[in-house]
RNA sequence: CGGGCUGUCGUAUACCGGUAGUACGCGUGCUUUGGGAGCACGUAGACUGGGUUCAAUUCCCAGCAGCCCGACCA
């Protein structure tokens, strides 16, 4: 992509109305817009980023069998008096038409999902099943705040499992578990697993995945020697610099963490409320056990950015980043050839062509975060100058040479 | 939803009860070109509604909006 067609381009100044590092550095440098409080735009960089958070997420739940689909936001009222969310979910954004019609929109899917696949479900043969969507979801918050933390609209990636039993429900909940540590160990992120209560409608302990960030609302207590780690709202007995009681090696340590992603066990609920059965192994009628499983994509954009910035800019992951390649032309330089031989190579290159001050170009590349920067000028004759964001030396290398590095 | 703070060119800000200033951006021209270039000229602004006042962008009230703290948060 050439920079000059950038519309949306980066600002000089950080906007005034946004607090954390997440959205001033996110809307300065031209990924997101805010439209009003917890709902932003996505520009053409924040949506390629969306977009490459959004495929590592897909890659990993079709790793796992699960098929995607794509259900809708606007939900009829009748759905969620089944289930009671109708009158308790007080986030649920409610609408009545012009005709005095009631409907919802979707703060979580389960209220479509059971009577879309138990529509397909008649025999244990029918199951498992695992379906998942990557979409919008809206919920009425109180305050919304932190930038991409904590939207009223925000993108996430959820899943629901339905199992002809328990031990199927919890032999495919280690599966996930599993995807969810390898997604965001392939974002660059390091993930906490923590127990934490169920929520208002299931007794049973769920899993959350944190991320530790300053900008994070939730307070964990993790070991620093062993996995323990839980949210300090049902943390009982343990206290911060106590002994771990499971390894019985590290201490205990208290952190401002964000929850990036979770897992629940739905029990039978759901297909209680609905009525939907599918005949079992005896024979008889039998309610499906259901797993549920989110991630949020925009809110892993905003927490990789609050993990890898510095005092220039952003630092992205190559898993999320944008363009591989920032590719900058400065005077005596020739950058076009180059440019279409990366593009030929399948490399994805933001080519800096403009008219510009080398020192423009250079912050604005830094503020960006794209990794790998390849620099071409008089300087740098035949061979091409190639610099990793986050690193301090470049390095002068052959075109040939830049093809090995950046495919390392 | 309770509390606090804030609304000034596109952006970031300054001053002020009586002509609203600066920087950046943007436009034109020339000079520049390896870390947000220089000069000249030009462009563009007081959230909305009431009130006080001879006069309100400034003071007061309300609304709206944003941020922060708290509560809330499948």
């Amino acid at each position: 992509m050439l920079q000059s067609k950038l519309f949306l381009k980066p600002l000089r100044d950080y906007p005034k109305d946004e607090e954390t590092i997440n959205a001033k550095l996110l809307v300065r440098a031209g990924f997101v817009e805010k439209l009003m409080a917890g709902v932003y735009s996505y520009l053409p960089l924040g949506l390629r980023v969306l977009r490459k958070i959004e495929q590592v997420v897909r890659e990993e739940m079709d790793a796992v069998g699960g098929e995607e689909v794509l259900m809708p936001v606007l939900h009829p009222k009748a759905n969620w008096v089944q289930t009671g969310g109708w009158d308790k979910i007080d986030v649920l954004f409610k609408l009545t038409s012009r005709t005095e019609k009631e409907y919802a929109l979707g703060q979580s899917e389960e209220e479509i999902v059971t009577p879309l696949v138990m529509s397909r479900v008649h025999t244990y043969k029918d199951l498992p099943r695992a379906v998942y969507q990557i979409h919008w979801k809206f919920r009425d918050e109180l305050r919304s705040k932190s930038g991409l933390l904590r939207g009223r609209e925000f993108f996430m990636k959820d899943m629901y499992s339905f199992h002809e039993n328990q031990e199927d429900f919890e032999r495919y909940y280690e599966v996930v578990k599993a995807a969810y540590l390898k997604i965001f160990s392939r974002l660059g992120l390091t993930a906490k697993v923590t127990e934490a209560s169920g929520g208002s409608f299931s007794e049973k302990i769920s899993y959350e995945f944190m991320v530790l960030t300053d900008a994070g609302e939730d307070d964990i207590l993790y070991c620093d020697a062993c996995a323990f780690c839980v949210n300090t709202e049902i943390a009982k007995e343990e206290k911060t610099g106590a002994k771990c009681a499971k390894c019985g090696k590290g201490t205990l340590l208290k952190a401002r963490a964000s929850e990036v992603g979770n897992v629940f066990d739905l029990g039978t609920k759901y297909g209680k409320d609905f009525d939907l059965t599918f005949i079992d192994r005896e024979g008889k009628k039998s309610y499906p056990v259901m797993g549920c499983y989110g991630i949020g994509i925009s809110r892993l954009f905003g927490v990789i950015v609050e993990r890898s910035h510095d005092e220039k800019g952003i630092i992205w992951p190559r898993s999320a980043a944008p363009f591989l390649v920032h590719l900058i032309e400065l005077s005596g330089g020739n950058g076009s050839e180059i440019y279409k031989n990366l593009q030929a190579a399948g490399v994805e290159v933001l080519y800096d062509e403009r008219d510009v001050s080398a020192g423009e170009k250079f912050s604005e590349a830094d503020l960006i975060g794209i990794p790998y920067r390849v620099v071409v000028s008089e300087k740098t004759g035949e061979r091409v100058e190639l610099k990793e964001r986050g690193k301090k030396e470049s390095t002068l290398i052959t075109y040939e040479e830049l093809l090995q590095k950046i495919s390392e």
